[in-house]
RNA sequence: GCGGAGGUGGUGGAAUGGCAGACACGCAGGCUUCAGAAGCCUGUGCCGCAAGGCAUGAGGGUUCAACUCCCUCCCUCCGCACCA
């Protein structure tokens, strides 16, 4: 018979409702914890990796809440979003219907796991409640020139008929359907996260308590490079072409440069020119091609000779100019010098079409594998001879420069500096900064999202919706096909408007947010998620913020985590609060797999936690899960291993009901004392290991201690402790027994056990013996023994004598109370 | 290519310079049972009858002592990339 955890998960849910015993307050005088993990999509059903992420945040948000803390620990739902119009159109329902129902149904299978959730604080980003403030933000951002508009080549998804974030574009594909993405020129708005640039990237150093990885794939994302902008001249007009590059120190091998076909110079530089009818063929070709395939990596670089030519303005050469589609618009300044010795892109380019190469660093690693063919040319160069036909790849490592005037001779590295100086001060170029980051693209053409404040009036042109006149309300209906853009569009009412300047007939924005919009700040409203005046009560945000544990999944690593960061720093600006970054310390969990692939409808290897939570209930699940692999590593689901689980709580259950106690060869039943002992070491190991997120190790300590419970007999006292210990991870299991043992009050209310260092002292240790580094014996001895007589000891051990003969002991080695190593 | 995380029994994992494999799963044998389930006990890295030897991706180094530190290489996973 197994307890019977089906009433017990059900009547302790129930009471922890009825009795409000997660329910948080701001209390002065009291340490605060903020514990939150990353709020779901509702897409109706939990999966495993929700269960994975709020387990990891349960156990911490009640372990923290038994040490005294005073915990926020809340939920709610990232309801706006495309799955759910997809679902309308499939279902033939509205999204605020599907998205309510999906809320309702997760909700109670959130509330099945008995989270400690603050049910009060709940928030739904589809509510008006909340989008409300979703305007707001957006119209300071749009006062301050934060949110703007911009006409634009945009990333067009065809299956979703929507525009992509560069960022959303995943291989190519939609970042949700993965169907290809196309190009569309469109007006977008935008924000300019460009503007906190810096601050993002300085403030990294303030996130100690991140992980590295997650810090390194924001600073890469982020992306500052330093570099030198380069002005090149073009040979007739003497116009400027600005060039930039982090590679200065291989300006002298720059044998050509060249512009991207959508380069302003372009058309002015062909113009009559024998090329011309060629350039403006290649340009109208290469315009019919998507980004992503001109970006693609198997494609062949395609480009054309333009006619005209360039100096380099460090040695007067002149390079011709060519017009190729690798190189794209909107990076750096649209046109890059080329360098094919050192560039890998610019060297297949140049054997393509038959450009000339010049070596002009030389590598000093003989193991490189391009070093053969290199030497050979360093030499040749050396020789006065030009030819580069041996090469096989380019030389993109550190080397010595060559054939760099005044520079030849130094480190390349050092050149860079040097370089880069000489540039400025002959005014021929100027250090630069060069940035990945690029503004968020935030418009959608989708109805189930947050309506962007905005009306076009003929007269007056983009005109905000005033505060007074917020939220602009999502209308219920509207068509829902599937076809043809944005539903809203079609809503006459909707789209109908008045200026709010002029009162003339005007347009309504029928474009709304991105969702990364609305989770952008949802950790704020959570402090005060009922507050009217604000998205956010300053004196709530000011006692709870920041928030001192995040968990969530890897994927969130770059974009919700940085834009995030953003929002947080935006109202820093508004002086709506008063610090750098939201999350102080993050932690990003593993995912569930399932015979080594990730858990997905389409592999089929889903294991529903419903069906878990029926078979062994609750505790038993959130047991496994924890047990089975350190929380940011990845979990390989196992059947049987939760059987394991299941087991180890009905022996608990057992044990405590019955006191029953076994004994047998090896385990003898050892005194209380000794029981007791083995409770300090235990209490001890399981709050350290809680502090660091090591929950299957505390797991495995509590099961040790349970064993030695369960062959030694114990007393009140260890009972108690131990089913403290164990709430965090069981709660209601826990819950239960500590009521049967006569506790009225609830065991969440009860102070987490200290340790008595006195009873971790130990009268005797176990020595062991080794001979050159090898286990030879073991010696019980006293732990206060003197250095002496262990030695003594030691020496006198018969079991040594075989290794000793002979073999004068050289050195003795001595780790106290644990070790010694004689050499021999 | 760049950045990051990893590689330990049949499996999940433990050990951050000091007894490699804690704690579990699985497996084998036993007790109990009419039988099964549950429970309980014992064993379980590899080779070897044993003494002992060998083992933490491979190879080298530092050390009295290395899964742990250093060097070289291999492999797996994750993130990013015509970013000039």
């Amino acid at each position: 018979m197994h307890y019977p955890f089906k009433e017990i998960e059900e009547n302790w849910q129930k009471l922890w409702q009825e009795k409000a015993v997660f329910k948080a307050a701001a209390e002065e005088g009291r340490p605060k914890y903020y514990l939150l993990e990353m709020f779901p999509y509702p897409s109706g059903k939990i999966h495993m990796g929700h269960v994975r992420n709020y387990t990891i945040g349960d156990v911490a948000a009640r372990f923290k809440m038994m040490q005294g803390f005073l915990v926020l620990h809340p939920m709610g739902f990232d309801a706006f979003g495309q799955p759910a119009e997809n679902a309308a159109i499939k279902n033939k329902t509205k999204p605020d219907i599907w998205t309510h129902k999906c809320i309702a149904w997760m909700r109670q299978e959130l509330q099945r796991m008995g989270f400690s959730y603050d049910w009060e604080r709940e928030v739904s980003t589809c509510d008006s409640d909340y989008y409300k403030w979703n305007q707001w933000i957006f119209l300071r951002m749009f006062e301050r020139g934060l949110a703007y508009k911009k006409a634009s080549s945009v990333n067009w998804c065809p299956a979703c008929e929507t525009t992509l974030a560069n960022e959303e574009v995943v291989d190519g594909g939609c970042w949700r359907c993965h169907s290809p993405v196309q190009q569309k020129d469109l007006e977008q708005w935008y924000l300019k996260i460009t503007a906190y640039k810096d601050k993002l990237l300085e403030d990294l150093g303030q996130l100690k308590d991140w992980p590295e990885r997650v810090i390194a794939m924001q600073k890469n994302w982020i992306g500052k490079s330093q570099g030198v902008e380069i002005y090149f001249k073009e040979k007739q007009s003497g116009e400027i072409i600005p060039v930039f590059t982090t590679r200065q120190d291989t300006i002298f091998g720059a044998t050509y440069i060249v512009l991207a076909p959508e380069h302003p110079m372009v058309l002015e530089m062909i113009k009559g020119k024998p090329q011309e009818k060629e350039v403006l063929k290649f340009i109208a070709k290469v315009s019919q091609e998507s980004k992503v395939v001109r970006a693609a990596e198997d494609v062949k670089k395609e480009g054309v000779f333009s006619g005209s030519y360039a100096i380099n303005p460090v040695n007067n050469e002149a390079v011709p100019i060519w017009i190729a589609d690798y190189v794209l618009m909107e990076y750096g300044t649209g046109a890059i010098m080329a360098v094919p010795a050192h560039d890998q892109r610019d060297f297949l380019f140049a054997k393509e079409h038959g450009l000339p190469m010049r070596i002009v660093i030389q590598s000093q690693v003989t193991s490189h594998p391009s070093t053969a063919s290199l030497d050979k040319l360093g030499t040749s160069l050396r020789a006065g001879k030009s030819q580069v036909e041996d090469m096989t790849e380019a030389y993109e490592g550190d080397g010595i420069q060559v054939n760099s005037s005044q520079f030849n001779g130094l480190p390349n590295q050092e050149a860079k500096l040097k370089i880069a100086q000489w540039m400025e001060e002959k005014d021929i170029g100027k250090i630069q900064a060069h940035w990945r980051l690029r503004d968020w693209l935030i418009s959608r053409q989708r109805y189930w999202g947050t309506p962007i404040p905005i009306i076009y009036c003929p007269k007056c042109g983009i005109v905000a919706v005033p505060d007074a006149d917020l939220p602009v309300e999502l209308p219920k209906e509207a068509p829902f096909t599937g076809e043809g853009g944005s539903p809203l569009n079609k809503v006459k009412e909707f789209v109908q408007a008045k200026c709010p300047k002029c009162k003339t007939a005007a347009r309504r924005e029928t474009d709304t947010m991105a969702t990364f919009f609305d989770s952008s700040w949802y950790f704020l409203r959570f402090c005060s998620p009922k507050f009217s005046k604000a998205p956010f009560d300053k004196l709530e945000v000011k006692y709870w913020m920041p928030v001192d544990q995040y968990i969530g999944g890897i994927e969130h690593a770059i974009l919700h985590l940085l834009y995030s960061r953003f929002f947080n720093k935006f109202f820093k600006d508004l002086g709506m609060l008063d610090f750098d970054e939201p999350f102080s310390r993050l932690l990003t969990q593993g995912m569930v797999l399932k015979d080594g692939d990730v858990m997905s409808k389409s592999r089929g290897n889903i294991v529903d936690p419903d069906s878990i939570i029926k078979k062994y209930g609750a505790d038993t699940l959130r047991l496994f899960i924890l047990f089975a692999a350190p929380p940011e590593t990845e979990l390989e689901w196992d059947d049987r291993g939760i059987d394991g689980a299941f087991k180890f709580l009905n022996r608990v259950w057992r044990l405590i009901q019955s006191h029953h106690v076994t004994t047998s060869p090896r385990h003898q039943p050892q005194d209380l004392n000794t029981v007791k002992k083995k409770m300090h070491a235990t209490i001890k190991e399981v709050t350290e290991d809680l502090e660091n997120f090591k929950f299957n190790t505390a797991i495995a300590s509590l099961m040790e201690f349970v064993n030695t419970i369960y062959h030694s007999g114990q007393d009140e006292e260890i009972l108690l402790n131990l089913i403290i210990l164990l709430s965090p991870f069981v709660p209601h299991f826990s819950e239960e027994l500590w009521q049967r043992l006569g506790n009225a009050e609830s065991i969440f209310r009860a102070r987490w056990p200290k340790y008595d260092p006195a009873m971790l002292a130990e009268e005797k240790v176990t020595i062991v013996i080794q001979v050159n580094g090898k286990v030879r014996s073991k010696i019980e001895v006293p732990a206060d023994i003197s250095e002496d007589r262990l030695k003594g000891l030691v020496l006198s051990d018969e079991k040594l004598k075989p290794w000793l003969q002979n073999n004068p002991p050289k050195n003795f080695i001595l780790v106290p109370k644990k070790l010694v190593n004689i050499v021999v």
